[in-house]
DNA sequence: TGTACATCAGTGAACGCGCGTTCACTGATGTAC
DNA sequence: TGTACATCAGTGAACGCGCGTTCACTGATGTAC
């Protein structure tokens, strides 16, 4: 066997199964001073640049310190490994899509007495997730890594269920006959399937762009249209 | 500076932006003899079998062979790197789907006389590719990596395009009359949603499986509807 | 307005580990005659 | 049917590198009096 760390091996384990050590995930301490926090800001910035060149599998911590002209203990002050740092990343690129959902369904989301009118607010939003997502540094590393890495996919779903709940909260209003379940299914649908055209958007820059974010609202506008 | 690796440094580069060395992915000698084969399909196996217990990001070429009983020179004769067992994994998992669907659209893919008919068909492509995906060993932590790593992610969005073309294929004897570009999108839009929705059936096993399938078709099919 | 002190912030240097990779080698399989 | 040889397949052991992490320390900032 190779490796042998382990003090209290009995019986020689075929191939181990590693154990899934706990990722911690926690800043450490948030900077107090003004100096502390702007080095807090500029290891994310650098992080989101250096994933934006190199993608997060390269990224490291190392990394991110030589760039920032950080010594490694600096950072190591408020991020116990890369992962804290992509969770900070990744809060933050979840939080400003919330934001800008929220703001859309408190000014009436989807209501329009016309097919037209509920279709060119659908594209309003959808255009704004587009643009927070390449608004953002390193904004697509970050959405295929919160896809990726199973611990910041749990802070996807739950970005995305609570959009998708607000949804379901403006919907159930127009469609008060159709099943609670279905409400909330079709919404995460939507939702998550928004999440998809937009960074397929952003992912292939050249590729008609306009088209998609209008056909994909096509789509969900016509499907509401038989939603009861 | 932390690295001094290169030789031929003049001016001391402020931080230097890593050269993105080309990772190569093709495998190296094919098996000939039937012992090398079966090597060569353990590895994948147990690389699937990680893949789903651990995730691509633990993955290393040591733990592989460590869980096959090989020593590391027997994968390296195969493949480069993990990259490498990963891209042979995703050919095969995107080649499992594109058959999947190309016998379907062979066998007549969406058409139908009624609404119903149209639909039940798309729900059955639909769940075949959900089963598809859950039955590859490791197939959810493939799909992630195939998202995750730019050069993987060329060879979704291949099988993607390869797929929406013979699906768009399809589409066009029944509307003669709409613009090509757009039939194109929307065909890539369809597949795009399409696997995001099964990828989303297949990551969130408990949850309402069978409602996004539908749901997700209707939403296809009221689109189609009115698409010329 | 200045001094003493506590706390915050970051440095310099080093560590152990394990990952990817290689080398020279042995053993297994197939083939020519 | 057996032997010699070429090629394929896999081993054992080791390597260098760089990643994550830590230690004891210095310097910067804020605050009490």
């Amino acid at each position: 066997m190779m490796t042998a760390s382990s003090p209290s091996q009995t019986a020689a384990k075929p191939a181990g199964k590693r154990r899934r050590r706990a990722i911690p995930l926690a800043t450490k301490h948030r900077p107090i001073q003004a100096r502390g926090q702007d080095t807090f800001e500029l290891i994310l910035d650098v992080a989101g640049e250096l994933l934006r060149e190199i993608g997060f599998e390269q990224l490291t911590t190392n990394l991110i310190c030589q760039r920032a002209g950080l010594t490694p203990p600096a950072l190591y002050r408020y991020f116990p490994n890369k992962y804290a740092v992509l969770k900070e990343l990744g809060d933050r690129l979840m939080r400003a899509q919330d934001d800008e959902v929220l703001i859309w369904a408190a000014e009436g989301g989807l209501t329009g007495a016309t097919f037209e009118e509920r279709l060119a607010k659908s594209i309003a939003i959808q255009e704004r997730m587009v643009a927070v997502h390449r608004e953002f540094p390193g904004g697509i590393a970050i959405g295929r890594a919160l896809r990726a890495v199973p611990l910041l996919n749990d802070l996807r779903i739950r970005s995305r269920d609570m959009v998708a709940a607000a949804f379901a909260e403006t919907l159930r209003d127009q469609y008060p006959n159709t099943d609670e379940r279905r409400i909330q299914v079709a919404c995460r649908l939507i939702v998550e399937l928004g999440y998809s055209a937009s960074e397929m958007v952003v992912e292939e820059p050249d590729r008609d762009a306009d088209i998609i974010n209008r056909e994909v609202c096509v789509m969900f506008a016509r499907y509401l249209e038989h939603f009861d």
